[in-house]
DNA sequence: TTGGGTAAGTGTATTCATTACACTATCTTT
DNA sequence: AAAGATAGTGTAATGAATACACTTACCCAA
């Protein structure tokens, strides 16, 4: 880690999604502690003069090599006994310069397109890992308080402004996908037919002239998301899903 | 002020919403610096050992003497430069014990019930008063940017859960304060007759035997919000009024 | 080449909520 | 007793949400 200097008070947590056409799933590192696998979110200290936001987008890169993604402060961790398990005390005073200090954690959501991550040998990290978000795991820290807290505000978050969800997507999608996206995030199964006949009201929803191959079935027709479009035409709150 | 320990890394900052039967307005503190009036959200470092939460309820309690407020934190600012007014600069020399430490703070919205306060003689305040939303006012620091976005998320959070409005309002009320409040959160006059139709579908709100008296016209009926039909009767989000 | 498997793609009728809109009722004041 | 002011009320038209079943296009195997 080069010579940087570290505001030993607080720290970024990322919560990162990513979908992988069938559930959605967070980043995970994996750490070696006394022969047991510890999960944790991603996250670092934020550096002196750094600004939060800066903190946040510099994990997520050095941990998926990507930038400009979908990123979201959703909320701040500070309660005093947020370390209290002694596996996890031991680690934070195994690389933490000042290990005893109150850490206050400022939370973001962020999204990626799976098929995008490259993941860095990261200097931090053992080992990254998908894990998906409605499978329970315990993390480290208050971490699992973290990640569901996440997961509930994005949940709300995409109710309300759909359009975000598009961040999962790749760029060219079947109707399928998206609708199989959305059935991740409301959590119940959707009408094909209502779901089509609402999406395509969108006119941002454009068809590619591109098909699926090698499926043994009806090819879908690919569709991309037009920002164009959507900026142009659509005021935030003129389509709603749900 | 006793004798406390504080963080001097972090603190709070409360955006207080009040609603007095026309406009929705918010607390804020005044405090006089080389002749000039300067105006800001009421707010404190946090103590060591203290939970954020914590530390809100703190601050409100001190400023209205009221417990059991909706609280809700919103967003944590942390820029560096956050304080950089040379005024800003020179109270903050005079109040702390570090002033030189960057300071992030975590940023809650309250709404009270404006005829429950009692302004205690806030140690820590000079003068305290109600101000308008939507009338803009200079205020210290990064307050602009705190209370703008503070009030940017309650009217998208009452959106979705309109249900946490009535904490604005009185315990009995008439049908019009609750449109007038209704009309300052999203902001465009509403239909009587329809916002009626729609309001009476929900079982919780209950009409009192209660009218108005010593009003110049026919005196309008009082309704409570009833609590425990809402609980028993209605999911989270059985009733929409957007 | 043909038949079976599989998911894509399509339309209609019903129900329900939203909107637009104007007059009467009840109290106070003069 | 009349004027002023706000409360309180109903209906018709429009648009959105829902429920629901069959045909199409491709792959694969016999």
């Amino acid at each position: 880690m080069a010579n940087f200097h570290y505001n030993p008070h607080i720290s970024v947590d990322c919560v990162i999604f990513g979908f992988d056409d069938e559930r959605i799933n967070i980043l995970l590192i994996k750490r070696k502690q006394e022969g047991k696998n510890i999960y944790a979110l991603p996250g670092d200290l934020v550096r002196k003069g750094e600004d939060l936001d800066h903190a946040a987008t510099r994990v997520l890169f050095e941990l998926t090599n990507l930038q400009n993604l979908y990123l979201e402060q959703f909320k701040t961790f500070g309660s005093p006994d947020r370390i209290n398990d002694p596996l996890d005390i031991e680690w934070v005073n195994s690389i933490r310069e000042h290990p005893e200090v109150r850490v206050i954690t400022i939370a973001y959501n962020s999204l990626v397109k799976v098929e995008d991550v490259e993941f860095a040998p990261a200097s931090f990290a053992e080992e990254v890992l998908w894990h998906p978000i409605d499978k329970p795991q315990k993390l480290a820290f208050d971490h699992n308080d973290i990640a569901n807290t996440g997961w509930a505000m994005l949940r709300e978050k995409i109710k309300r402004e759909p359009l975000i969800a598009f961040s999962l997507l790749p760029e060219k999608f079947t109707l399928r996908q998206l609708q199989t996206l959305y059935e991740a995030i409301v959590g119940s199964s959707l009408d094909k037919r209502n779901f089509r006949k609402r999406m395509l009201r969108n006119k941002f929803l454009v068809a590619l002239e591109e098909k699926q191959s090698g499926v043994s079935h009806k090819p879908a027709q690919y569709f991309k998301f037009d920002e164009a479009i959507y900026k142009e035409d659509f005021a935030k709150d003129q389509w709603f899903l749900f």
